[in-house]
DNA sequence: CAGGAAAAGTGCGTGCACGCAAATTTGCGC
DNA sequence: GCGCAAATTTGCGTGCACGCACTTTTCCTG
């Protein structure tokens, strides 16, 4: 826990007096960082149930109540370590996107082009994610996260009156993303409450994840489209 | 544990022979009632942090252990005891309504009738609820439980094309439903992540629940509206 | 109505989440 | 540097969630 941690002088980012995070804040992420790495590597090492959470915590040199400081079950950690910096991600590229281009395109590709990069895992860590439920729904769970940026951005776009809608749209788009994750990393039987529904059959043969993103927003784009519209008509 | 749960025998219900539940089944639900109404009981009376698992077990004659066979958590037994049979009482409500109605004002309709209908409760058990974040966030995780229904009854009216539509619509409304009642039952600051958004300003003055509905709903009803269309054009 | 399979209930043991109240560390003005 | 207020870390204690193996109850079939 003796990294370089040295600087600290005011410095000019752009046009605003950007004060760098202080020792406190720099140490805070370190920790957190030190212990999602800690979290994967030893659940990888020794595979998920083989891990306590004090195991974690000994290995990020922090007590095991510390790590519940940070993350409130013992799943998070290393979910986190795979969805780290999604959300500011994902607010960077819709905003990077034109503003010409349809709202509804600019977040679908925006919300791909995130779930597609590799975050410099991915091979083997899949497949942990997928090899327990209780790391899968941890995983689904993190969609979640993307509201906040998405609302923030939508909102931008359509205005002030349209803050409550973006809030909607964004919970929407969230849904959907994990709707389609669901469908991706499912192991194998829909084992799902079908409720007075499944009998059927099967409805997706599980296609690439980009595909399946694309399938669960496009529902979704004319409530967008309609959005923009009403924007521009005042 | 020794009621009146005699009876037993085919009933001609409709068209279709429907053997009703065997014992099994009806003290299994009766098990689970006794849980929701001992878990409400005590937890009004004592207020919700002096109630422990092991007394709501004991007021319903099972052991601490079957408790945890029917609710994953403390806070879920007191709050099934409001929501009970919300999801089926859904899906009876939609299906009542015209075919002819828009489906996003059938599904509005439908909503806004359950959530505002006093579950024959209502007045205290609302303070009792918002008393206490657990509480109230177990509340929010109810609204995932109106998918499955509303799912299988927008599956019904797209058709079978429809089926991935369906699914993301429902999820769709579920998030705003939780939306609605997230800012109804608001206790006062906003204290949720403002994220980089916030600092503009308090963006609903908290109308009436249906009025919190309805807005939530509007911004997905052209994605009905298109979804509706599609399934006319074939 | 006997008998055995399936399901629900139970007891136990383990690890976990978290409130609380010290102890420690960091930020900052003097 | 000094010292104090604020933030963070830590230990402790309590109650909880849940896997597992075992007992009891319900159900069905011959």
């Amino acid at each position: 826990m003796h990294a370089n941690l040295r600087a600290r002088s005011p410095v000019w980012k752009g046009d605003t007096v950007t004060t760098p995070p202080g020792l406190r804040e720099r140490k805070k992420q370190a920790t957190r960082e030190a212990l999602r790495e800690a979290a994967l590597r030893l659940a990888l090492e020794r595979g998920p149930d083989q891990v306590r959470v004090e195991d974690i915590a000994e290995a990020a040199g922090v007590s095991p109540r510390t790590y519940n400081n940070y993350f409130a079950s013992r799943e998070q950690a290393i979910v986190a370590a795979v969805t780290a910096d999604r959300e500011a991600r994902i607010a960077a590229a819709i905003a990077t996107r034109p503003a010409g281009v349809r709202l509804a395109d600019a977040i679908t590709e925006a919300v791909i082009q995130q779930y597609t990069d590799p975050g410099e895992h991915d091979p083997e860590v899949l497949l942990l994610i997928t090899s327990r439920t209780t790391l899968r729904d941890a995983f689904l769970d993190t969609t979640a996260g993307i509201e906040p940026p998405l609302t923030a951005v939508i909102a931008e776009r359509l205005g002030d009156a349209g803050a409550h809608t973006a809030r909607v749209l964004a919970a929407s788009v969230a849904a959907a993303v994990r709707i389609a994750l669901e469908g991706w990393l499912r192991p194998d039987g829909t084992a799902g409450t079908a409720g007075s529904f499944g009998a059927g059959g099967l409805v997706v043969p599980s296609g690439s994840l980009p595909d399946q993103l694309r399938a669960a927003l496009a529902p979704l784009a004319p409530a967008f489209d309609a959005a923009e519209r009403r924007r521009l008509e005042h």
